[in-house]
DNA sequence: TCTGGGGTCCTAGGACCC
DNA sequence: TCTGGGGTCCTAGGACCC
């Protein structure tokens, strides 16, 4: 076998719910459902469920309320960030023993680029590394791009490895729905299925003139691009560079005192503020967020006079951008972005 | 069963300028 | 009086992902 580049993707199985149960053993096994406050008499969506849950029917996105009927047995948990990311750190440093370039996409998941005559053998070490270190299961897809690898890892979970390249690709993804290709989501289908586009095949076969025309001249040639598997075969361990930082809250009740939807505001401002200083980088402009109920969302956003990182006018922007909205309806969520500079070209 | 929170990128219309 | 056309910025919204 000869020795060249491959792309493997990592991705912890049911990570935040396996975190939850390494500190707590005895809900090993048990139905875990973690998300919003813990509590499924509250506003909230299900953000992870362990597997023994998955059995009941519980997904991610679900309301709270939903998985306690389906599975009043199960336990509730609020998510603890902090917890997440000290476990994702001790991941990702396990990874960087390897003789591979690290890429961190999130807090469970990690693209490897390798260079490897046996890339089964890459996954199965980057899997027993992971669970000695860690004590967590994970899975691992072998690509030839980017795209192939973490398509890969959904037909290798949980606790395998799974490999799709060009040589694969047609048999494995034709005849599945668009919606399996990393990029294309359940709106994107839909209208694709719509224009007579079902399958992988389908958009593989589409004309790009004719997809251009319908979806716009980028993601219209990009979706044909994704049917064939066409994908970037870079790996970078650089440092991610911040687009933008934000906070939001849905309120148990809704707010419809402007005072209180007011000093909400700011009080998610000064957060956000916080961690543009802690960015090093200032900010540019300010977005604002409102769902009014029952869940009609809309934003405005304004440039900042100029680019700043003090609090106090990172606040001050996102009070007067506040003001563009009608306060006289029940508000439901609250949200404050600040966006950061785009990086100029070299 | 009413529908979280934190992000990124793309599109399109209007403003504005030459 | 019968009014083009392009480039770019700003902004809102859509879609996707974890």
């Amino acid at each position: 076998m000869s020795t060249r580049d491959w792309v493997l993707h990592v991705d912890l199985d049911e990570f935040v719910a396996a975190v939850e149960v390494a500190r707590r053993p005895e809900l090993r096994g048990r139905p875990v459902v973690v998300g919003g406050a813990g509590d499924p008499t509250r506003r909230g969506v299900v953000a992870t469920a362990s597997y023994a849950a998955r059995e009941f029917g519980i997904r991610s996105g679900m309301p709270l309320r939903t998985a306690a009927k389906r599975c009043p047995e199960a336990v509730f948990l609020p998510a603890d960030p902090s917890a997440y990311d000290a476990v994702s750190a001790r991941v990702m440093a396990t990874l960087r023993t390897l003789p591979v370039v690290v890429e961190v996409l999130g807090w469970d998941e990690a693209f490897l680029g390798a260079r490897t005559d046996d890339p089964e053998a890459l996954a199965a070490e980057v899997r027993r590394a992971v669970a000695e270190a860690t004590g967590l299961s994970c899975s691992v897809g072998i690509g030839d791009n980017r795209l192939r690898a973490k398509i890969a890892t959904g037909f290798a979970k949980p606790a395998g490895v799974y490999r799709l390249t060009r040589d694969n690709w047609v048999s494995v993804m034709a005849g599945l729905p668009t919606d399996a290709l990393w990029g294309i989501g359940g709106r994107t289908a839909a209208k694709l299925a719509a224009a007579g586009l079902r399958t992988v095949a389908d958009l593989a076969g589409a004309d790009p003139d004719e997809l251009a025309d319908r979806f716009g001249p980028r993601m219209g040639p990009w979706y044909r691009q994704l049917a064939l598997g066409a994908g970037d075969t870079r790996v970078s361990d650089a440092p991610h560079v911040p687009r933008s930082r934000s906070h939001e809250t849905t309120f148990d009740e809704d707010l419809t005192d402007p005072a209180a939807i007011r000093e909400h505001l700011a009080a998610l401002s000064r957060r956000v503020a916080d961690e543009v200083v802690a960015e090093g980088w200032p900010a540019v402009r300010v977005a604002v967020k409102v769902r009014f109920a029952p869940f009609a969302t809309s934003t405005h956003s304004a440039a900042l006079p100029a680019p700043t990182s003090d609090a106090t006018e990172i606040e001050r922007a996102a009070l007067s951008v506040l003001r563009r909205f009608d306060l006289t309806r029940p508000v439901r969520l609250l949200g404050v972005r600040a966006e950061f500079e785009l990086p100029s070209a070299p």
